[in-house]
DNA sequence: AATGAATGAGCATTCATTCAT
DNA sequence: GATGAATGAATGCTCATTCAT
């Protein structure tokens, strides 16, 4: 009953591409559930029909959405962790997350869809951040063999990782307007996510 | 923008208990924007138009729930830290967390809850977070004075710790059925916080 | 979720009546399809969501308007059919037909409705039409072991009968504008009738 | 509006066939509102806009599929009386019917359209169903000349005629599976007919 | 002859909130 | 304090049809 195909011509796939930007801004300025698709429609010029000609619903676009971003995210983290090829998985890992956090002060947009995952639909959730999880995951369980990073569950350092990110970010650079994490914290925040990844015995 | 006035005798105060209830079961159960004025409305046996007269607006009924949310989150927390008198302040953070963790397992609803204020109203956020991070920067910054935990921003190293609680949490305590953080997780999440509080050098 | 209760007012059952009465005149005028629930609703002077408060759909509202027609139906029937008390069955089933076609000829809006059953839903058909048969069948099979009807499948001659009317009414009452079937042809109906009821051997 | 002109090659003529036999399809299994031209276009692998190169519209294909139904309908009636060639009138009745009830169970699809031309188009039901009684009456206007069948106006007797056949292979041949009527019935089913044409006292 | 992108009016339904009693 | 009827703006989505190649 839906359809949905692929455009077959360049017009198409730029017609595509424009109502994939428009809804982008829209979910980033309002947020998923205020965000209507008749705004999306009219900053993509398009008429209301054309966007159900190019996705399902409106839920199915913000899942490209999110799947796009997924790709990116993991791609800008992996690239900055080859900054440091040669020197520790530490230093790796530290690097990655800089990288990461400079992706996201040049694609604010994308930094908000972020934070509207839940609010989408909660399984969206689970696909996106258990994902990342899982690759996140999977660097740390070398890292641990080859002896840089305590011995721990790797899905939980994941977890514990994702969310110091999370939570930096959404403080530093959502509710503060320039976007960016402070140069000086972000030495700070070197020496937290070191300290996570070595661990320390509690007493 | 009605008055909503204090309920001055026992049956009013009973009838807002009972709306209170009934909305933190709806919200927990389909989340913000799906929960309904008038399921809450049903379930506490109560006329639509009651509502209004002890709740401004949907919006504000959430507030108030997680106005106290976060009131028994920093007891919680708060008792958990003092089983820990005498000890180092690193024990007495982690002992925070496992009290703060075994509080949300039993307050499965409330847990919920903690999810959604973003998609209820990003402000709610600024306010929920800022406002409960402040408190543990606080206590962060005079550890640090004692030099048991590292120099560095203590807001910073708030927010890092609430992200990994927060993160940690919704994997193993959403996510999942049972709602509880398996135990022997537990003693690798303290050496990840510990960790973090000690801070390592990046090499 | 959906709720719908029975209005508890007097003035809540007022507008109940109100837009079944404006329902029953729109599904007339466009058929189900072509009837929309704005129209209903302008024209029972009430606000679009009135409309939801009292029916569930606009399938439920059209399902009601067939139920309550399907007993005045049966009632009208009925009613006729006691005229000939103390003749035949014969004469008894012809007045009855006589008495739904009067019926017929005096709610022209409901005529009309009988013939949108299968548009608005086929399972609706086959519940109004299989349960009118149902009824019908039974008396025609009383009226076989009195020997005064042929002895063949009672819910056969009853689908039969009822098709004749349904065709004939249709026929002369709707088609036509004034809605009466002409007194003349209804004598010849009832030598059809009757003959159908008594059956005759095919040579 | 358009132009809509006959295909002028073999390929175009393979089209429009390919169109027309997907809109049975469609209409036959999801009535006329419900049924797409999207559909219809899928299912004949032809692009949305072809469609328009053959048929005016929606309403416009169905009325053609109806047309078509109406010859093969008249035809199939016909060759069947022709089976009582010699015999009596009412035989030839009978066996046009039992032909006629054969060749529907024999195109369930296109028995199915005879049941949505109300829905589609009310005028439609008008030219079908009373252009198919033209041709019927004048034939029992014949036999009623001949003395075989009862004297009454042949228009009504074909109407009720048709609204029994009508009736009964609705309940027998669309509600039921298998599609046939059972041929104990179709016994009774003639001694109805039988006695319907003959006609007999109402006492 | 064929394509497929584009259109836009139209629809049923939801829901927080207000009002009159 | 409590009720429940009434509101109406807003929303996501459908679909027959037209247009430009």
């Amino acid at each position: 009953m839906k359809a949905v195909a692929e455009p077959s011509t360049a017009r198409g796939r730029a017609t595509r591409q424009r109502i994939l930007q428009a809804a982008e801004e829209c979910f980033a300025r309002h947020g998923y559930a205020e965000a209507s698709v008749a705004e999306i429609v009219r900053r993509s010029s398009v008429a209301q029909g054309s966007f159900y000609n190019y996705f399902e619903s409106k839920a199915a676009i913000f899942a490209e959405l999110i799947r796009s971003l997924q790709r990116q995210m993991t791609d800008a983290t992996r690239e900055g962790a080859l900054r440091a090829a040669g020197r520790s998985r530490v230093e790796a890992e530290v690097e990655g997350t800089k990288a990461f956090l400079e992706w996201l002060a040049e694609h604010r947009d994308l930094h908000r869809l972020l934070h509207l995952i839940d609010e989408a639909d909660p399984r969206l959730a689970v696909e996106f951040f258990g994902g990342f999880a899982k690759g996140y995951a999977e660097g740390l369980a070398e890292a641990m063999q080859e002896g840089e990073v305590q011995r721990i569950d790797p899905e939980l350092l994941a977890f514990a990782l994702m969310g110091m990110n999370h939570f930096v970010s959404m403080r530093w650079m959502l509710w503060d307007r320039d976007g960016e994490l402070p140069p000086e914290l972000m030495d700070d925040f070197a020496r937290i996510i070191a300290g996570a990844l070595r661990g320390a015995a509690v007493r």
